[in-house]
DNA sequence: ACCTGAACACCGTTCAAGT
DNA sequence: ACCTGAACACCGTTCAAGT
């Protein structure tokens, strides 16, 4: 790559970050390359799609979530690892507006950039949902389809503003119908 | 209002139907002035939003969706009444694509022309949910905004394709995170 | 009253022309 | 190799001009 295209791939990340922050997943393509001082035609032969772009944004995110499973695997019981994981996910999502919607439809079409990302963290979920349906604190009828369903359906609910603020408590209410152990459903049994 | 007008106002109407079932919220407002045989400026003064024009389209149906909560809370147990009702919201959402995130949109700002029909459907179930927890078969300490919010999730996530097949199973784990009542969380207790 | 076409400022895609 | 400006076909908004 020659100095001056890497020079502009970066400025190009760098600005988009601010951009992206402001005006989430949608934001315009041609406003990241003016404010970037390049032309839109070269944003796009260094990120030929808007999932492209943000593949490069959330890569080393999406890998240090990936990474996070293992560790909380090895460290503690497998639902306090489903759980701890399930709200670093969920944080993870609020990082950018519109990045869920984004990583769902990336989940469908293998063809997207954001494909493989999608893929090693639903594999990295599912991993954590057998370990606990092993020990029996997690719901058995359930597969990694449906963890990454309610994650990224709890991910997009946080992403509205209206919510956000309740973003803790949706989460356990969740939790609770995944997971069968009492010791992570103590709000539950609160109520009584 | 004005012979021509009501024919064109209803026209459009009918085209909309048939275009956002092809293309969801984020149908071409140009295409269906297009196709309706109406200039676009037209469709914008009967419609001056794109919300005000799937008030129209969705009324009914909200409506009625209203109502059912009335008859479901007076036919049977309070548990039974709020997980039919879940189960015909969700279905609701699945009308056209979209339909959710712009719900949920619209359910923060008032001056949406979804918002008073939002704030109905929230009240409705708002109302089963008081009424489920005064039985004590729903979980205390939940709010009308947090029953809202995980519907419009399951909802969306029921949107995407991928996640559509799983739609009834995705209900049944979440309501098993709402609902204390044993017998509404069979799936959860056969899974032992 | 109601409708319309056109002008406007945006968007992402594509490509021939430049260095 | 890499960049760029311009043309293209779209979008929703707005408004002066028509009946």
């Amino acid at each position: 790559m020659r100095a001056d295209a890497e020079k502009n791939r970066s400025q190009v990340l760098t600005v988009a970050r601010d951009v992206v922050t402001e005006h989430g997943t949608d934001a315009s393509m041609r406003d990241i390359a003016r404010r970037a001082g390049v032309g839109l035609a070269t944003l796009l032969r260094h990120f030929p799609t808007r999932e492209a772009l943000f593949e490069a944004l959330l890569c080393t995110n999406l890998d240090a979530l990936t990474q996070k499973a293992d560790e909380l695997e090895a460290s503690t019981s497998a639902d306090k690892a489903l759980l701890s994981w399930f709200r670093e996910l969920v944080a993870f999502t609020q990082s950018y507006r519109g990045v869920v919607a984004m990583m769902a439809a990336a989940h469908t079409n293998p063809d997207s950039a954001l494909y493989a990302s999608c893929a090693a963290v639903h594999a990295a979920g599912a991993r954590l949902l057998l370990h606990a349906q092993g020990e029996g604190t997690a719901r058995a009828d359930m597969s990694g389809d449906d963890l990454f369903a309610l994650i990224t359906a709890l991910g997009w609910a946080v992403d509205q503003p209206s919510f956000a603020p309740r973003a803790d408590h949706l989460l356990h209410i969740v939790a609770s119908g995944i997971l069968t152990n009492p010791s992570s459903n103590d709000a539950k049994k609160a109520a009584y």
